[in-house]
DNA sequence: CTAGGGTTAG
């Protein structure tokens, strides 16, 4: 090879030939060695590019040794190394370097506020963002992605208004980190502007596969299955995740037939081969609708038929469909057949089984076996306790917590009336509206009454201080919300609501019996699925 | 022919 041939540009189409090939740490030295060789250290370009792929390859150490080494150091020299040290999760260095950077870009400053976030101080990001003098398309979806990333999809979703509002054309990534905030929050209509937003102002020539499917399963996550079958049948295209995203979604919202349906077109329809997490889904399904013949058959087909390794995921819902149905020994012989260390979800599992089938002694196993153990597990196994009487239990729940400094998640609900999003946490007085949803909670106490209504007490007995507050208060975060949606929303529309917990039973009824005396719809989700209230009835069919 | 975000399903 004639060194004089070889310049700065086709050095760095060397580099990037090299990063990309499957043994980039081999063949990056070599050409790193032939650089300093030929003399282009001048090239601060190519020391850039230099310092890029070996961040972009894992080998930050001897990007730093680029970086520090070099005579000249051009903007493009930091943002590179900050990336760098971002990816490599190391926002210290990144950090160090930002402070040093004599001429910021907003690529300097995006690529320090996705670092962040990536670190999860998404509180450091938001500050940078705010701070960074400009702000391009670009910096926007990092910081709405950072946002979503770190579960803030309601903050994100604000963020996304403010972009639109500054006159921002959202591009092929807004798009996707917005539909998916969207369906963090249960946010419908939003949701919908999005989707007609894209099709009138024509940003994209069709809904690809990646686009559809972010765009059905914001649908289905927002409970609205009917549109996100609309999309699914209208894509030109669908791949395994598009599959997937509708046989969850159908599952998801309480549609079991339904989605062990979609499972068998998927099949017949033969373009696509399911992977593990197709089978998830159809397990999922099974699980909410307590099909446990056709579950079985589906765990076991994984391996055999599909040839498909297991996964932990697998064994969840496996666990889930037969602690609830009853099959409690069958699924603890299942958990300690595992391949794989048994996680807490999977303990959590049985543990709801057990309560449910008021299995003690299998209860103290599981709940033994969780290590970091959170609030809802005590209270879970609490209610067991006190559903069949054992108060001395119900109070070495308490001192346990107690002693142990476990707190309990406040429970949590939001509604989006109006594109906006309004949360309400249990007993929270902070609303504006906090006086008319309390006129409307009396209202349909006094309604329910004559319905011959009565508390159920069997979940909210286990903490009597807890009690007291709740009747000083008021009442669960999901009855503020429906009293909310009542008020507020507009008539003859389904009352959307999002919830971070699992329903407890009383809440469960106040919802069926609100549908049946507003005749109104009520769609919840809560931390495991949907659900649907019409007229009184849900479609778990109170399997839940 | 340099540098930043996003890549959907669990």
């Amino acid at each position: 090879m004639k060194p004089s041939r070889l310049n700065q540009h086709s050095f760095l189409f060397l580099l990037r030939e090299a990063s990309a090939s499957s043994t980039p740490h081999r063949r990056l030295p070599p050409l790193h060695a032939l650089l300093v060789k030929l003399g282009l250290q001048p090239y601060t370009r190519v020391y850039n590019g230099l310092i890029w792929v070996y961040s972009a390859t894992g080998l930050v150490a001897d990007a730093r040794r680029v970086f520090d080494g070099m005579s000249h150091r051009d903007t493009v020299s930091f943002n590179s190394m900050i990336h760098g040290h971002a990816m490599s999760g190391d926002v210290g260095s990144a950090l160090q370097l930002f402070e040093r950077v004599p001429a910021p870009s907003p690529v300097t400053w995006t690529s320090m506020v996705a670092g962040l976030c990536r670190a999860w101080d998404v509180a450091s990001a938001r500050r940078l963002f705010e701070e960074m003098p400009v702000r391009d398309l670009i910096s926007w979806n990092a910081m709405i992605s950072g946002l979503v990333g770190n579960r803030q999809p309601v903050e994100a979703l604000c963020l996304f208004r403010r972009m639109m509002a500054e006159g921002f054309v959202p591009n092929r990534g807004t798009v996707l980190t917005a539909l998916s905030a969207c369906a963090g929050a249960g946010a419908l209509e939003t949701g919908k502007w999005i989707h007609a937003f894209v099709e009138k102002k024509r940003l994209f020539r069709w809904w690809d596969e990646f686009l559809g499917t972010a765009l059905l399963d914001m649908y289905a996550k927002c409970g609205a299955v009917e549109l996100a079958l609309d999309v699914f049948t209208k894509l030109r295209s669908r791949n395994t995740c598009t599959w997937n995203a509708m046989i969850n979604g159908l599952a998801m919202n309480g549609y079991s037939t339904k989605a062990l349906d979609m499972f068998r077109q998927m099949e017949l329809d033969g373009t696509v081969e399911p992977d593990e997490v197709t089978f998830v889904g159809v397990l999922l399904a099974c699980s909410h609708g307590g099909f446990v013949d056709v579950g079985r058959e589906h765990f076991y087909m994984i391996e055999k038929k599909y040839d498909i390794g297991l996964i932990l995921e697998h064994y969840a819902c496996m666990v889930d469909l037969l602690a609830r149905s009853g099959h409690l020994q069958e699924a603890h012989k299942i958990i300690t057949g595992m391949p794989m260390k048994p996680d807490a979800v999977i303990w959590r599992a049985l543990l709801g089984g057990c309560r449910l089938h008021k299995d003690v002694k299998m209860a103290e196993t599981a709940i033994s076996e969780i290590e970091a153990t959170c609030s809802g597990d005590h209270v879970l196994l609490s209610n067991l306790y006190a559903a069949v009487g054992r108060w001395s239990g119900v109070e070495d729940v308490r001192s346990t917590m107690r002693s142990k400094g476990i707190e309990k998640i406040p429970g949590c609900s939001s509604i989006e009336i109006n594109g906006s999003i309004h949360e309400f946490i249990s007993g929270d007085k902070s609303h504006p509206s906090y006086n008319e949803i309390h006129v409307k909670l009396a209202e349909i106490g006094s309604k329910m009454q004559l319905q011959g209504y009565v508390t159920e007490t069997a979940e909210v007995f286990y903490d009597v201080e807890e009690e007291e507050k709740e009747q000083a208060l008021g009442h669960h975060s999901e009855k503020l919300a429906i009293a909310f949606g009542l008020i507020g929303g507009p008539p003859n529309v389904a009352i959307r609501i999002v919830k971070n917990l699992r329903f407890c039973a009383d809440c469960h009824k106040f919802a069926k019996l609100v549908s049946q005396i507003y005749h109104r719809e009520i769609v919840v989700r809560d931390r495991a699925r949907f659900h649907h209230f019409r007229e009184g009835t849900c479609s778990c069919n109170d399997f839940w």
